[in-house]
DNA sequence: AGACCCAGGTTTTTT
DNA sequence: ACCTGGGTCT
């Protein structure tokens, strides 16, 4: 140990050999379950202590603010609170806000620019076609802002140009689906004028923005080249072009560079994450070493040769050999069952018997599906059986109406010319101001480059408000001009302002006003006051606590119940979808719905998109630490239909001396899988009810 | 402005 | 089945 680190003690040799390679490119590639956390932190704890950089020389980007805040909790521990605050370990997205907060003038941009969050998109999207004739009746916004995310994403506006091209070379070859992207460029181009002239970015813009950047002014660029000595990126191989892109630039000085991920785990193609930079990782970057962590420390010998058996049939992979000492470990159950709500019922039943059996807790348990929708039988299943749950996923607390509009008054304060913003509060609670004032008004503010507040000033004064309006008007401002100063000088609790804000536009009241009943308003005040407590929250945890400050960390942090979520997570058992569970870990993991047009998704299917599906199906297998039990229904609910389903091929891909098979459905129902689209038409209740009947066998 | 009705769509999610 | 969005009527 002489000279080594204390920091590798405890570290297999692969793991060892990933903390010391600390000079030039390395991608360590790191098996589900390989003690990948442990190898980042202790890497960067290794740097700090033989003083190879500063701490605040050192890079680590994460994906989620989770990530991000576990990895600081754990640096912390191994080198100090104070050394550890000092690594920059952040997310992609607020590590480049940061930088765009200061240089964001060399793009045109406004110091106090404000982000634009997924539903301010949509708005500006929706106003964006209404503007154009005829695209709105035939296509839907949100197509549109998908495309244009995945193309500010991939390599800006440059690929829809390409894509166009494409469409209108050979207009025949096009699928009638494609033909929007005609339209893309048009509404492309206006959706990003339109952010612009809120003084606003979306999240992609976050990134594209600072690329940009660097590209037009190198001498900033070489600033922060000069500062990061050492960067490392976890799960690359959820990056996009435009995240390599930053990454490559930021480490052409150094080249210091650890990327750490798992081919086999890239779930996210289909938001624009691109396997090929963890698949070719060396062509990239010359001269790389490559390291694999493949011994797994999670799982049985079972869980992990199912895992390996499956993701063996993909061909753009990888091949890594990971192996673990834990024991052989329960054979896999396979639970073949009537319908949906039979699984549910039957998953409910085994559950408890498992537990009992294991003395296990709930917490030890994991249902993991491929669509959020099949949660609901699960939920009603549990509860019936007194099992307590956690639902992870569903609506985000910042993107509830109620959240919206209390963070859009605010964003009006913080930017005067946030149009989405502003547009959302002009007339609410009402004030009489409708389409007509704001036409006028926004005609005014386009003529003249005014922000809005300063156009419905204008326009007040010259007499172009009239009727209803001018009161409402008139009060609107009012409000504006007294509370911008306020909440900008910070000589008052910013918690406390929002507070009095909420008041004064008697927001409680207009809850109870439009909310179906007292018990609904009652639930959407919550919301409101968990609303000033994440100001206070924010006001008491930040150094120098600014309106935007607060703005720009719940714009970045939607997941603000996230914490009241882990907490109850501790108590029951979890239900998510397999996407949501990546990263996570349990004893048990129940898998639902194994079934052809589930999983793999009849949609994936449809896009060629099997080998992703695979590895979203491996991940969920290597969640499991001791035990996996597979759910199969022969028939279930889709969209209101009874369907007879297939086996998912991925069941068949798992080695059968490692699964037991058990059938609980009604043997009719068997039988009648044997033809399954053949099978003589029978009453659709008739099989639920025997599906159920069986059902109380179960277990 | 708000209530009501019909049509369409429906995977996965973070920032 | 269920939710959203848009259009229409009061």
């Amino acid at each position: 140990m002489a000279q080594t680190s204390k920091y590798i003690q405890g570290l297999n040799p692969a793991q060892r050999d990933a903390v010391l390679q600390t000079g030039g490119p390395v991608l360590v590639l790191a098996g589900a379950g390989s003690g990948k956390t442990r190898v980042v932190t202790q890497r960067i704890a290794h740097i700090v202590s033989k003083k190879l950089a500063e701490p605040s020389e050192i890079l680590a980007v994460t994906f989620t603010n989770k990530a991000a805040g576990e990895m600081r909790e754990r640096v912390s521990k191994l080198i100090g609170k104070k050394l550890g605050s000092e690594v920059v370990l952040s997310t992609f997205h607020s590590f480049c806000l940061q930088v765009l907060r200061q240089h964001i003038e060399h793009l045109g941009f406004r110091k106090n620019f404000t982000i634009a969050g997924e539903g301010d998109a949509h708005t500006i999207i929706r106003r964006v076609l209404d503007d154009l004739d005829g695209v709105r009746e035939s296509f839907s916004p949100g197509a549109f802002r998908a495309q244009i995310s995945l193309a500010k994403g991939a390599n800006g506006p440059a690929d829809i140009a390409r894509d166009v091209t494409d469409a209108e070379a050979d207009p025949d070859g096009v699928a009638l689906q494609d033909k929007y992207l005609v339209w893309l460029p048009e509404i492309s181009e206006r959706y990003q004028s339109a952010l612009r002239a809120a003084n606003a970015l979306d999240f992609d813009d976050l990134l594209s923005y600072v690329l940009k950047l660097w590209d037009e002014h190198p001498r900033i660029l070489a600033r922060y080249q000069k500062r990061f000595k050492y960067v490392m990126v976890d799960e690359y191989q959820d990056t996009n072009p435009v995240q390599y892109a930053l990454v490559r630039r930021l480490v052409a000085k150094h080249e210091n560079l650890c990327v750490v991920g798992d081919d086999d785990q890239s779930v996210y193609g289909w938001r624009g994450a691109d396997v090929r930079n963890i698949l070719d990782f060396e062509k990239d970057f010359s001269g790389a070493k490559i390291i694999t962590l493949g011994q797994n420390y999670r799982s049985t010998k079972t869980i992990l040769a199912a895992a390996n058996a499956v993701i063996a049939h993909n061909k753009e992979r990888r091949i890594k050999k990971t192996f673990t000492q834990l024991k052989e470990g329960r054979a896999i159950d396979w639970m073949v069952v009537g319908d949906d709500e039979h699984e549910a019922k039957l998953a409910a039943a085994w559950l408890k018997n498992v537990r009992e059996k294991a003395t296990a807790r709930y917490s030890d348990f994991a249902v993991l599906y491929r669509s959020n929708n099949q949660s609901r039988a699960f939920e009603i299943a549990f509860r019936n059986a007194q099992i307590p749950y956690v639902v992870i996923g569903g609506q985000e607390f910042f993107e509830r109406a109620e959240v919206r509009d209390i963070i859009a008054y605010l964003k009006v304060l913080a930017n005067p010319r946030d149009e989405p913003s502003f547009l959302r509060v002009v007339n609410m609670p009402r004030r009489g101001i409708g389409d007509k004032t704001l036409h006028a008004v926004h005609d005014l503010c386009r003529e003249q480059g005014l922000p809005f507040a300063k156009g419905l000033a204008l326009a007040l004064k010259e007499g172009r408000v009239s009727g209803p309006a001018e009161h409402g008007v008139g009060e609107f401002l009012a409000l504006l001009t007294e509370f911008r100063p306020r909440l900008r000088d910070g000589r008052e609790g910013l918690a406390d302002l929002v507070g009095e804000l909420v008041q004064r536009i008697a927001y409680k009241a207009e809850l109870e006003r439009t909310s179906k009943s007292l018990e609904h308003a009652g639930l959407r005040w919550e919301n409101v006051e968990a609303v000033i407590q994440a100001v206070e929250a924010y006001e008491q945890s930040a150094a120098n606590p600014t309106l935007h400050g607060f703005l720009d960390e719940s714009s970045l942090n939607s997941d603000a119940d996230r914490s009241s979520k882990d907490e109850r997570r501790k108590t029951g058992v979890t239900l998510m979808t397999m996407h949501s569970a990546k990263g996570l870990e349990f004893p048990f993991v129940f898998i639902a719905g194994c079934e052809e047009g589930l999983v793999p998704h009849e949609r994936s299917v449809r896009d060629g998109a099997i080998e992703e599906e695979r590895r979203l199906f491996y991940v969920a297998l290597t969640r499991a630490k001791r035990h996996i039990t597979l759910f199969e229904a022969l028939s279930r609910n889709r969209h209101g239909r009874e369907k007879m389903c297939e086996t998912s091929r991925f069941l068949s891909e798992i080695p059968e001396n490692l699964i037991n098979k058990r059938i609980h459905a009604a043997k009719d129902m068997v039988e009648a899988r044997v033809q399954p689209n053949k099978g003589q038409p029978r009453p659709r209740k008739t099989s639920r009810r025997a599906a159920k009947a069986q059902g109380k066998l179960g277990a």
